[in-house]
DNA sequence: GAGTAGTGTCATGCT
DNA sequence: AGAGCATGACACTAC
């Protein structure tokens, strides 16, 4: 639990990551008792119902809704969405390195326990070879998936590919046990390749469909060095499967969480060119620290381990820009560029694939499936479709999509007001809070007519709201509890409707009741004002104050929460209501005026409470818009946020495609080269002449030609319309 | 005690 | 010109 506690230390998102992972792994061990389907989805992400659960809380519980702005758990919020961001940045990181455990086991016949027991994330660095089997396998794989024609495309022109080495007793060692497997696999040992299928084939003759334990563990350092230090032991035709699938399965559980966390943390690092550097770039603080217990494969032990067994100082990451330019714009290539990182470490000759497969490779990494494809081919065929629709459909749709377009705007206000939109009847009572015949009564009754039928009905029964219909309008609304629930927060403010006082133009009473009653009877307003906000469950040390309050003289009370405009017209002997001063229309006021006989001092002091009043409620209203135009400003960032992760994905669709069709151009182009010859019969050799398509048609160009002489198709040139 | 949110009030400009 | 509205700024209060 060492590493936990570091990635603790790291900060609140890992913490969430933690916390999220966790509930996944702890399904996973009764997932994986059962000997069901493999870890791979726990690597590679959700594709089943515990992550799919998993990602629902997530949504339920974290993505706002129910959470107040001003609830600490809006931090868990936004890290579980720069959690899920990264989830989703992890989808194509998986397989390619789960692939490449294969060829560890290949290239070293002696690690096959290691091979097998670990993980697809540790490296298997090889050469050329091997980097042609890849490309093989994952050429046939695309082929397969494509339901091209199962053409043989050993690329038997290129010499730089290095050695095809398909072997007959391998192809029957496939079907034999785990002892032949590793006798074979040792009396393989002295060559330098065999094909990505015919190894992985018989890995799954070895360890049956399910179980593939040398894909679902990481590598860890230990298990690394085991197989170079226990060779005999495997040799001996110890069973592979049960001991390697019963006894990793916590530790790989572990280290399958570890391996997510080094590559994202990969994916925020610089890539690097060189595997040595992306190595290093893994060690130092993050995965190294947290490697070292559970013995990852991406720390540095793992690079010193792949330096030592698997020599990777050769290998080298080729640009992806170089084949693939046009498709990425920085954007969306920070992660996809970065992604590559992995599966170049197993690309030792970078400039043999792209000579032979282009940009077929580097499209591979933009997307999984045809890497996926080869570890399907092998190991699970369950694997890479699940793993591609879930993270690119439903990640994409479900979480992506919002997480992505909450990712930056979605504020602690806007999850209040969703939280509010779900909570109608909370946001009903925003003004309330002056008075029960406060503007919010009548804003009630323009939003809910139940509520305003009652708050309404009370008020306006007597014009101006006497006191005594202000106490029990507060009784009522008191009463009405979930309806008049005063939380004088931004999530409730934000439910506040403008007033709209043309909507009551022909009927004095709700005109009337249509303002601010805070100048009400102060025991009214304020009284009433309390009694709601007991109403509140949230607000229990409010609910004691209010008892306090109501054992207290009401005349102390209501001096004590008079406002100063209604304690100055009570000394002034203002014969009416600061409610009729402040709401009657003009002429009705001024009538009012009129009929009583009122000093200098008094005119003066009912204008300046009505003003006052007039002016409480434009800044109330003030208030409001602001906050109204803030949240349409959100929801308007939030759906252009919405538009660019649905962009996001239609361009990956589109770069999906585009590779996919690269790799069968690719691929006839490859198949109609071999097939050239020249006057003599031979063969073109690949690094002399190259393939040029053009409008009319396809051209073999020598590679050493020119630009200028290109245009010249005078030289030695085929067309080959196919 | 400081910070913050909510609210009331004033001043000002505009309709 | 007066009334009303909108809004920035400030002060007060409660948390």
């Amino acid at each position: 639990m060492l590493y936990l506690k570091k990635y603790f230390t790291e900060g609140l998102i890992q913490f969430t990551i933690l916390l999220s992972l966790i509930g996944v792994r702890l399904d996973l061990d009764t997932y994986l008792n059962n000997q069901l389907p493999p870890l791979h989805e726990i690597i590679l992400g959700p594709s089943s119902a515990y992550t799919q659960t998993q990602f629902h809380n997530l949504r339920n519980t974290l993505d706002g809704y129910g959470i107040h702005p001003k609830s600490v758990d809006l931090d868990h919020f936004f890290a579980t969405r720069r959690l899920l961001n990264q989830v989703h940045s992890l989808d194509h990181l998986r397989v390619p390195s789960t692939e490449l455990s294969a060829w560890l086991v290949h290239r070293d016949p002696e690690s096959v326990v290691s091979a097998t027991s670990q993980s697809g994330p540790s490296i298997a660095l090889d050469n050329g070879g091997s980097l042609e089997d890849v490309n093989n396998s994952e050429a046939s794989a695309m082929r397969g998936a494509g339901g091209a024609s199962e053409t043989n495309y050993s690329l038997s022109g290129e010499d730089s590919l290095g050695a095809v080495a398909p072997e007959d007793s391998q192809e029957q060692g496939e079907r034999e046990s785990s002892d032949d497997l590793s006798k074979e696999l040792t009396s393989l040992g002295a060559q330098t390749s065999l094909s990505l299928q015919e190894c992985l084939r018989l890995l799954e003759a070895t360890f049956p469909f399910g179980e593939e334990p040398e894909f679902q563990t990481s590598g860890s350092t230990s298990q690394l060095r085991a197989p170079t230090e226990e060779t005999p032991s495997t040799s001996q035709g110890i069973p592979l499967q049960a001991p390697l699938s019963q006894s990793d399965t916590p530790l790989d559980l572990e280290q399958q969480w570890q391996d997510i966390m080094s590559i994202m943390e990969l994916q925020d690092m610089e890539v690097n060119s060189t595997v040595v550097n992306v190595t290093m770039n893994n060690d130092p603080s993050n995965n190294n620290a947290s490697s070292t217990d559970s013995a990852t494969s991406f720390g540095l032990p793992r690079s010193t381990l792949i330096n030592q067994d698997v020599s990777l100082h050769q290998a080298s990451l080729p640009s992806c820009s170089q084949d693939f330019p046009p498709l990425f714009n920085p954007e969306l290539d920070s992660t996809m560029v970065q992604r590559p990182t992995l599966v170049r470490l197993s690309s030792s000759n970078s400039s043999n694939i792209n000579s032979t497969f282009g940009a077929t490779n580097l499209t591979g990494l933009f997307l999984p499936p045809p890497l996926n494809s080869t570890t399907n081919l092998t190991t699970t065929p369950v694997l890479p479709d699940p793993f591609s629709s879930l993270l690119e459909e439903s990640m994409l749709d479900e979480i992506s999509l919002l997480d992505l377009a909450m990712e930056e705007g979605f504020s602690q206000d806007q999850a209040s007001q969703l939280e509010d939109e779900l909570d109608s009847d909370s946001g009903l009572s925003l003004d309330s809070s002056h008075s029960p015949a406060s503007p919010s009564n009548s804003e009630t009754s323009c939003s809910s007519a139940a509520s305003s039928s009652s708050t309404s009905a009370t008020f306006s029964e007597e014009g101006a709201v006497g006191y005594s219909t202000d106490s029990e309008a507060a009784t009522v609304e008191a009463e009405e509890g979930a309806v008049g629930g005063y939380q004088p927060e931004y999530s409730k403010l934000c439910r506040m409707s403008y007033q709209d006082p043309s909507q009551f133009h022909g009927i004095p009473q709700l005109e009337s009741v249509n303002h601010n009653h805070t100048y009400n009877l102060p025991l009214a307003s304020s009284y009433s004002e309390r009694s709601q906000m007991s109403t509140s469950s949230s607000k229990k040390g409010r609910d004691k104050q209010l008892q306090q309050t109501k054992l207290q003289p009401p005349q102390d009370f209501i001096d004590r929460q008079s406002s100063r405009d209604e304690r100055r017209a009570r000394a002034m002997d203002i014969p009416f209501s600061n409610e009729k001063i402040i709401n009657l229309p003009v002429e009705e006021f001024n009538e009012l005026l009129a009929k009583h006989h009122l000093n200098e001092d008094q005119l003066s002091l009912i204008r300046d409470i009505r003003r006052r009043g007039k002016n409480k409620m434009a800044a109330q209203n003030c208030r409001k818009r602001k906050l109204d135009t803030i949240l349409k400003l959100e929801e308007g960032v939030q759906d252009l946020q919405r538009e660019k992760a649905q962009l996001l994905k239609e361009k990956m669709e589109y770069c999906k495609c585009i590779r996919q069709t690269k790799q069968k151009v690719q691929s006839l182009s490859q198949e109609l080269f071999a097939q050239l010859r020249d006057e003599e019969g031979r063969p073109y050799s690949a690094s002399e002449y190259f393939l040029q398509y053009g409008t009319d048609g396809v051209l073999l160009m020598p590679r050493n030609m020119t630009t200028e002489q290109s245009n010249k198709p005078d030289k030695k040139q085929k067309d080959k319309k196919k």
